[in-house]
DNA sequence: TCCATAGTTCGTATTTTATCGAACACCAGA
DNA sequence: TCTGGTGTTCGATAAAATACGAACTATGGA
């Protein structure tokens, strides 16, 4: 399998991560995230099929948003808080707090 | 012509307003508008055809980021910075000073 | 080694968005 | 009322995003 994609944080772009946030699935799967610190992809609670998470990780994590690592044969999912709070200070409060 | 649309401050939906900033050169154009206070299309001095500048003001006013006013024969574009202050504290922030 | 579980990748269909020329609507001033 | 400047709408096309089944990879445990 492929590795991961994260890109660094210096080099986060603000309409990417906001193209990311932007769609209401990720938008709630950020928000677990950032709720619980790290989730496995099952363990969100979204009831969508697999493939559909799966590309939605993958935008997150290619825009800079989330980080995956690998834990045996689980992924776990966690939101990159200070990179984005170092790039786009107040950006994380605006998207957990909003409704 | 049509009267424009713009959505009550309440109303506003988070994944549509990140969406219609999530685009570089809407982004691009909200920041001159916030620079500026109020502009219209052609003041704006982005190099595209009108109908694409059109597009794009339509986007961004039927997310509620903007809100258009009719001069006389020009049409003033400025910002719903209390609206979007009021709805999504600190937004603002992040998008007219991120780079 | 076989099996179940977790998640990715691929292929494709569908939908949404972006782009832009051309025609149109509106206003102001000559 | 004609004309030039502003900007919108329409229509077509192209590009991008979404959705999801099926096949595949990888891991841990029986």
């Amino acid at each position: 399998m492929r590795p991961f994609l994260h890109p660094a944080a210096e080099t986060l772009d603000l309409p990417r991560v906001l193209h990311a946030l932007s769609d209401p699935a990720r938008l709630e799967m950020v928000r677990r995230i950032a709720a619980a610190g790290e989730l496995t992809c099952g363990a969100l609670g979204v009831d969508r099929p697999k493939s559909s998470m799966s590309h939605h990780f993958r935008v997150l994590r290619e825009a800079g948003v989330i980080r995956t690592r690998v834990a045996g044969a689980v992924h776990l999912n966690a939101l990159r808080t200070e990179d984005i709070e170092g790039r786009f200070p107040g950006l994380l409060a605006v998207v957990l707090g909003g409704t």
